[in-house]
DNA sequence: TTGTAAGCGTTATCAA
DNA sequence: TTGATAACGCTTACAA
C-alpha cells in the first residue's frame, strides 16, 4: 500500500507538503504542485480514510441508514437516493435492514457508533425508545424520516400525510364512492395517524359519516391488509372501496378481495400508498399516492454531511408533497 | 467521547492494561479486569473501530456489496444474507449500487479501497474489466456471485445454472410442451450461458429440434422480456411456453402477451428464474427457478472475514442447487 | 512556500 | 501481571 510518506520520500519533499497538495492547500508551489501529484499518480496512491477520521476527529466519511427491511422495494429506493447523494460527496452508506427488530436497531446503534460514521438515517426508528434520544444528544447528527416524535426535538424530513390520505379519498369520492374503509398502520405511528386524519377530513367535508366497522389499524404488511380485508368483506355491510395505508396493505386486500371470487375493481375499488415497484407490475396496477422517497433520500444525505462538514446547528424539517397516481385498481361507481 | 485514556486515568491503571482487558487478554489480574470492566460501563466506552483499525493495519470491520441495483429484490434479498451474517461478527456492509455502470463499478472499488473494507463481494462484477483484476491481486479479499471469469483464478460463488435451466424445461416437457422458448440474459454472462445450456440439453435429450428464431439473449428486464415476447407472438410459428432466464424477463412476457389478448398460462406457459419476491405477489404467482440466494449472502460474508481473520489462502469456488417453484403461470398441454 | 513535530485512539513490543 | 514507548497514516500548528 502507498503511503503519504513513499510519495514525500519519492519526490523528495516532506509529507506535509503532500498532504497539503492532496488536499488542494493554496499555499503551494506550482512546480511541487505537479510533481508530488504525478508521483501520486504513478504509485497509485488512495487515501487512508481511516487515518484521515482518526486525526480530524470527525468520521470515516460514511453515513448509517436504519430502514426496516431492504427488501421492501420503498426502501430499497429510500436507499439508493442516500446512496447517490453519500457517494457524490465521497460517503459510502452502511446498510443496517433491523427486520424490524428493536434489538437490532440498539445493535446497530453500536455498530454505527464503533464504525464512527458521521450521521445516521432512522427510517426505523422507534421514535419512543431511549436509544433514539441517546443518539440525538450525542455528537453524531441523525435524521428521521417519516417518523415523528412528540417528545423530542430531532431532525426529519417526511412527507404530508394528511395531504396524501386527502388525495386518495377525494379521488375515491371523485369516482362515486360513498361506502369506503380504511386499512391503516399502526396507531402509534405518526404516518399511519395522519393518513387516517386525511381519511376523515374529506369524508367529513362530504358529509360522509365514518363507519368505525371499517376503520383499522394493523401492520403495514401484506398479510394484515388481507386479513382485514376478509374481514370487511365478510360483514353485512355495502363497501365499494378502501384506502389502504400503504401499497404492501393494498396487495393484501387485493388478494383477499379476489379469493372471495369478487373483482378489484369492478366490485371494491383499492388504493394503496407509497407507490413502490411492486404498484407498477403487469397485472397489478395499483392506483396509489406517490411520496419522493429517493429525493427524500438525496437530502437527508444531503443535510446530514453539511451538518456534519460545515458544523452548521440549523434543524431540518422538511416535508415534501405526496402525488395521485391513478392506474387499474379504481372505477368509477356506476 | 469516552476513551481508553479516560477508563485508564479513573482506574489507576495504564492505558495498555485498559486495551488488554477489553480485548479479553487472559495475562490480566480478576481484579483489574473486573474494575476496568465496571469503569468502561459507567464512561459508555465504545470502542473506536478507526483506530484499531489503524494499528492493526487491517480494515475497520466492514465488507463493501457491490450490486447493479438494490430495488431488484434479487439483490435485496442477498443483501440480507451478507449483512445478516456480517453483522453477527461485529462487521458493517457498505451499500454499493452501481445502476449497472462500469463507471460507477470502478468508482465504489476506490471508495471501498479509501475506507479500508476487510473484503468485497461483487455481484454487478463485469468480470473482464481490469478493475477486477486489480482488486484480485490486491490485499483485500473478494468474491465474485454468479460470475465466473475464463481468465481469473478469483473466490466465487455461484449456482448452478445449467441444472436450473434443466429444472425449467424439464418441468415445461412434463407438462406435453414441446414448442418451447427461451429468453436470455446478456450473451457473456455465464449465468445467461448455463441457462441457456441446460435449456438445451433437455430438448436435445427429448430429441426436440430448437427453433432458433426463438431463442434470443437480451438484457435481465421487464423490458427486454416484454419487447422479446412480442416478436416471438408477432411470428407465425407455434409456440406455448418460454423459458425466461430471470422473473423480471419474465414479467416483461407475461405483459405482452396478456397485451395480444392471449393468456397466461392458458395459451403460453411461462417459467421464470430467481424467484424474487414479485414471483410470490397475487395475481402474479409466476412458476419459477429458485436460488438459495440469502444463504449465497450469508457464505460469502463468512467466507471473506474468515479469510480476512484467518489468513487463510484457500480458494472459495462454492456451487449451491436451484429448485422448481410451481406456481400458476404454467399449465399441462390439452 | 516548505519542513518539523505533535497528536488522533488504539495495539504491540519490550521491560520491569 | 503491568507499564512505557513506539507505531499505524494522516493533518496541522508552529517554525523556518
Amino acid at each position: 500500500m502507498t503511503t503519504i510518506k513513499d510519495i514525500a520520500k519519492k519526490a523528495g519533499v516532506s509529507p506535509s507538503t503532500v498532504s497539503r497538495v492532496l488536499n488542494n492547500s493554496s499555499l503551494i508551489g506550482a512546480e511541487t504542485r505537479k510533481k508530488v501529484k504525478r508521483i501520486a499518480e504513478e504509485l497509485d496512491y488512495e487515501k487512508n480514510d481511516l487515518a484521515r477520521g482518526l486525526v480530524k476527529g470527525g468520521g470515516v466519511g460514511a453515513l448509517g441508514l436504519i430502514i426496516p427491511n431492504i427488501s421492501n422495494p420503498f426502501y430499497a429506493e429510500l436507499a439508493q437516493g442516500v446512496q447517490d447523494r453519500a457517494n457524490e460527496l465521497g460517503y459510502g452508506v452502511f446498510l443496517c435492514d433491523t427486520e424490524a427488530s428493536l434489538d437490532k436497531e440498539r445493535q446497530f446503534k453500536t455498530l454505527l457508533t464503533r464504525k464512527k460514521v458521521d450521521g445516521m438515517i432512522l427510517a426505523s426508528a422507534t421514535v419512543d425508545d431511549p436509544y433514539v434520544k441517546e443518539l440525538n444528544e450525542s455528537s453524531i447528527p441523525i435524521v428521521l424520516i417519516s417518523r415523528v416524535s412528540r417528545n423530542l426535538k430531532t431532525n426529519y424530513i417526511k412527507v404530508d400525510d394528511i395531504k396524501g390520505g386527502r388525495l386518495a379519498v377525494e379521488h375515491l369520492i371523485g369516482l362515486g364512492h360513498r361506502d369506503i374503509g380504511f386499512i391503516g398502520g399502526p396507531e402509534n405511528f405518526s404516518s399511519a395517524q395522519d393518513r387516517r386524519k386525511g381519511f376523515e377530513e374529506v369524508l367529513h367535508e362530504n358529509s360522509i359519516s365514518i363507519n368505525s366497522n371499517f376503520v383499522t389499524h394493523a401492520q403495514y404488511t401484506q398479510q394484515a391488509g388481507k386479513e382485514t380485508a376478509k374481514k370487511y368483506l365478510s360483514r353485512d355491510e355495502n363497501i365499494t372501496a378502501i384506502f389502504c395505508a400503504n401499497d404492501l396493505i393494498a396487495l393484501g386486500a387485493i388478494e383477499a378481495i379476489e379469493k372471495q371470487g369478487l373483482n378489484v375493481p369492478g366490485d371494491v375499488s383499492i388504493v394503496g400508498y407509497d407507490d413502490i415497484s411492486y404498484a407498477r407490475l403487469p397485472r397489478i396496477m395499483l392506483t396509489t399516492i406517490s411520496q419522493p422517497i429517493y429525493e427524500i433520500g438525496q437530502k437527508s444525505a444531503d443535510k446530514l454531511i453539511k451538518i456534519r462538514e460545515e458544523e452548521v446547528e440549523e434543524y431540518v424539517q422538511e416535508e415534501f408533497e405526496p402525488g395521485l397516481v391513478v392506474r387499474d385498481t379504481t372505477r368509477q361507481l356506476a
